[in-house]
DNA sequence: ATAGGGTTAG
């Protein structure tokens, strides 16, 4: 073996493969290595100490090692050399280490700075958000006429993306043209056009991008995505169609575009058109898929997801992000007992995962279980952020814990460093006022430090409808109304709140209102899977389903039953001033109650049923189906508009608060 | 070297 090393040590470093030898002159050939040559000798010398400090550099872990090597490159002559300094810079760079001053230092000190060395400074400073030196090391390249190479323009628009500066960024365009050779640069236009996509100006990248004389796969997919951030699909659809060769990026794009834009069928369709193409799937793609399962909340979207994952080899536990949107589905799929397993079993566990599983929790009506869960990640390091606390004060607000709701929401200041968001105060205000407390709610609304928005008011009307207080709520509907004048909910939970009270001529009013805009009442809707996996949907008061006399059926006699145990058709949700005998026929044709019915006929005893539903369950269908729970001994699952209910024995996990 | 990712209130 020692021989071997010693073959190795052999090869003449002035060795000149036989291909390029002709190329050299003459003398240079014909001269024999001479025995010794100082020169070179000290040239191997140094190399050798050359890629001893970069590999030094490359083993740094701490920024005490990195200032011991810098020590070591001063002290052996190498504070000109390039090589090393972009080396450090980069290890600086990705470690994260801030270099405000450190990387500048480096930089003043040498002589003939390199393209490389100004481009990872400019690099480096972007990336930790210090553009304006970014701009300072170009101009101070462009003064000492180091030539710039295709990256530093690079590095230079993804800096003015983080500083939203357009005008910056339009300025370096100009130089790209007028600067030798970079104007058709294609690294350099796609850079451009992520820029100009990254920051609203949509028109100039796609100007951009139409100019080039060439495109790749990167610029139309930047494009596309632009499309995607601005929630244009039909021009991103349009965009990838034209696409000559689509790659798993491009895909994946689509996907999870729709999934972003609420459109969760089309990005299920693109998924399988992507299947059935052969293009390969990645972890992006499958995270794109799982929020469009999430969005569609359906147990049936959950199980084929958990299928695919399996049979792709993806190891949910392994990456944070497939976790935590696997969370995320779950829970909105009416399971957070597997959204509990899964955020188990990840072996990394961030914020993102945390936040998830607390608005699980939250969602579910385990309040106790969601805080429990911030206070460990508080206690092992991971740090909480705004959304974080959205999750924890919607699971006080919905247990009605107001102290503990109130004692966090200080505490986001004072310890974490978060100012409150107009979200947050919204959440208080819901917080205080499903606790009954609308005063205090109302005076949150009127005094908080931010302008309140929509859900602010809004979370005080559902208060007020809870509590019946049609004072209290004609001020937050008047702000509604100026707020959100076309969202038909307002002015029928403040038609309800009048019509709970008696006041039937407010109701009118209220009505008039709501014509006179051109509105019209969302039709209550609820669906349900069945037991041959096909969705069906019921409407409110519609009685053409083919078995809508076996539905009646049941629905008349569990009204029997029920009403034998005391239940008694709460009158107070209908909203119209109509007798009583028709306010029980209304009630009973409520879509839920449908669903329900049909789900008892069709669904197997021992599964739950699942029903799902686009608005707000009402007071009356929440206790009827209680009593179900109770005398049929069935497990039911309601999904309203935003939360789940789960029914069981004669219970409901929002403790008839919601 | 440049493109695609998760959590949010009434």
């Amino acid at each position: 073996m020692v021989h071997l090393s010693h073959k190795f040590s052999t090869i003449p470093i002035n060795f000149i493969p036989k291909q390029f030898s002709k190329h050299l002159p003459q003398q240079i050939q014909s001269q024999p290595t001479p025995p010794f040559i100082p020169f070179s000798q000290r040239q191997n010398q140094r190399s050798l100490l050359e890629s001893q400090l970069i590999s030094a550099l490359n083993c740094c872990t701490s920024l005490t090692q990195i200032q011991q090597i810098h020590a070591r490159v001063l002290r052996k002559g190498f504070e000109q050399c390039c090589y090393v300094l972009t080396k450090l810079i980069r290890i600086l760079t990705k470690m994260e280490i801030p270099m405000d001053s450190y990387a500048k230092l480096v930089f003043n000190q040498v002589e003939n700075p390199n393209p490389f060395l100004c481009t990872a400074l400019i690099r480096g400073y972007c990336l930790q958000g210090l553009v304006k030196e970014s701009v300072f090391v170009y101009s101070e390249m462009r003064k000492k006429s180091v030539l710039p190479i295709s990256f530093t323009f690079s590095a230079l628009f993804k800096a003015c993306g983080v500083v939203n500066d357009v005008d910056l960024g339009r300025q370096i365009h100009g130089q790209t043209i007028l600067i030798g050779g970079f104007g058709f640069d294609l690294f350099v236009k796609n850079s451009l056009i992520e820029m100009y996509v990254k920051l609203g100006f949509l028109g100039c990248g796609r100007k951009v991008f139409d100019e080039l004389p060439e495109r790749d796969l990167i610029s139309w997919t930047e494009l596309i995505v632009g499309y995607v951030k601005a929630g244009d699909m039909e021009s991103a659809g349009e965009l990838f169609s034209e696409l000559p060769k689509k790659d798993m990026v491009a895909w994946t794009a689509m996907v999870t575009g729709y999934a972003q834009n609420a459109k969760p069928r089309e990005a299920l369709e693109f998924f399988e058109r992507m299947l059935n193409e052969g293009v390969e799937t990645d972890e992006v793609t499958l995270v794109g898929v799982i929020s469009a399962c999430a969005q569609l909340g359906a147990a049936k979207y959950a199980n084929w997801i958990r299928d695919i994952v399996e049979n792709l080899g993806f190891s949910p536990t392994r990456c944070v992000v497939v976790g935590s949107a696997l969370i995320d589905m779950y829970s909105k799929c009416g399971s957070v007992e597997d959204a509990y397993k899964a955020f188990k079993v990840m072996e990394e566990k961030n914020v993102f995962s945390y936040s998830s599983m607390i608005a699980g929790f939250a969602m579910h009506g385990y309040a106790y279980a969601a805080l429990e869960l911030f206070h460990e990640m508080v206690k092992i390091g991971i740090k909480p952020n705004k959304v974080t606390f959205i999750g924890v004060l919607t699971a006080c607000s919905h247990s009605r814990m107001v102290e503990q709701g109130r004692q966090i929401f200080e505490s986001m200041e004072e310890k974490f460093g978060i100012s409150p968001g107009v979200d947050h105060y919204s959440c208080m205000v819901d917080l205080l006022g499903r606790a009954g407390c609308l005063e205090e709610a109302l005076n949150l609304a009127e005094t908080m430090p931010l302008e309140p928005n929509g859900g602010v008011w809004g979370a005080l009307l559902g208060a007020c409808r809870t509590y019946s207080n049609p004072d209290i709520a004609q001020i937050a509907a008047n702000h509604l109304f100026e707020l959100e004048p076309n969202a038909i909910g307002n002015y029928i939970l403040l038609s309800n709140i009048y019509a709970s009270a008696g006041r039937w001529n407010d109701v009118l009013m209220v009505r008039k209102m709501m014509r006179e805009k051109g509105l019209r009442k969302n039709p209550g809707c609820s669906w349900l899977e069945t037991k041959k996996g096909v969705i069906q949907e019921f409407f409110a008061g519609d009685m053409s389903h083919p078995r809508y006399g076996e539905m009646k059926q049941v629905l008349e006699d569990l009204l029997n039953r029920l009403k034998a145990i005391g239940y008694q058709p709460n009158m107070n949700s209908i909203a119209y001033d109509v007798s009583d005998e028709e306010k029980t026929r209304i009630l009973i044709t409520h879509s839920e109650k449908l669903a329900l019915a049909f789900g008892l006929l069709d669904i197997n005893a021992d599964f739950p049923i699942r029903i799902m539903k686009n608005i707000r369950m009402c007071e009356d269908c929440h206790s009827f189906i209680c009593g179900v729970s109770q005398i049929t001994r069935r497990v039911i699952i309601v999904r309203d508009n935003l939360r789940f209910h789960h029914f069981h024995d004669g219970k409901c996990s929002c403790g008839n608060f919601w």
